[in-house]
DNA sequence: TATAATTAAGTCAAATATAGTCAAAGTCAA
DNA sequence: TTGACTTTGACTATATTTGACTTAATTATA
């Protein structure tokens, strides 16, 4: 038997997943209701799980047409970091250039170690085996392609 | 009679067996009461039993609804169905022979569905833009370097 | 327009529910 | 009879549930 707060977590998710919005408004005391459990459980769950390190964003209002509102958010600098590197991979990327841009990903957080492993594995001299400059040409596309991927990939 | 911590080692390594998921979660108290014992003797067998050395995770979660995982690792399971694949690429891949054979990967729970987006992306036939065969070839080196890298890597 | 009533949400701490650690005591085979 | 392994339980750490009390916004009323 689970625990209600993980049941409520997995609800609300859901609700975020299939809201057309990047927020949903939610009701405390409707939610506290459906679940059959005291209203300050859904502060409990928010507290917990909904947080700004998990990438959401709470608003909520008291009295009258009251609500809670979580939103999703992403973090700019991570897009930020991206689209700074991209631009200065248009020109073509040496190996020791994608390296380095590898490992600042990874140093920042965007990136796990395992993938900056695969990434490394992908452009090395070695695997590309192409001629220059072709090669720094062909690092720098998939490079590019694969940060476009982490950049724009939904927060799961 | 064996010591209890055995038979409880048994027990465990059963119902695994028995388990359609590749984990199972149990109660420790409720072990515990089964086999009349302390609940920290099922500490114990997890800890001189289902180590990362014998192929095992364990993750737990105290307070309500708490409970321990123990989820069997396959690595060679991982490490054959790798090496078959390098084999078969041997000769060069197409996207779609390189896209079947991601999707697989993830199937398997080998790569996580971020990392199939990553490797997809760097595969993709826009991204090499370069002309056959040598496109098939150097998309198939990428995907062996990345599949060394995922075969030989360890587990963090 | 003040003020009171009503309607929500927020806070916090106690009670409860689990799991983890560690060391002392016990067991058993070499 | 010693040393490795096992058993046990007191104590600790952490997560969840619950409810009394507080705060804030809106609505109704004097």
């Amino acid at each position: 038997m689970r625990n209600i707060s993980d049941v409520i977590e997995g609800y609300l998710r859901q609700v975020i997943e299939l809201s057309e919005r990047d927020h949903i408004e939610i009701k405390r005391s409707e939610v506290a209701e459906k679940f059959q459990c005291v209203p300050s459980q859904i502060n409990y769950v928010i507290n917990t799980r909904f947080t700004v390190e998990r990438g959401y964003l709470v608003e909520s209002k008291r009295g009258g047409g009251g609500y809670i509102r979580i939103k999703r958010i992403r973090l700019h600098h991570k897009s930020d970091v991206i689209a700074g590197i991209i631009e200065r991979l248009e020109q073509g990327a040496t190996q020791v250039m994608a390296e380095d841009i590898v490992f600042r990903l990874l140093d920042e957080e965007i990136i796990s170690k395992r993938e900056a492993k695969l990434i490394l594995s992908a452009i090395d001299r070695g695997t590309l085996l192409l001629p220059l400059p072709t090669r720094d040409e062909v690092r720098a596309r998939i490079l590019i392609a694969m940060l476009f991927t982490i950049k724009y990939q939904t927060n799961t």
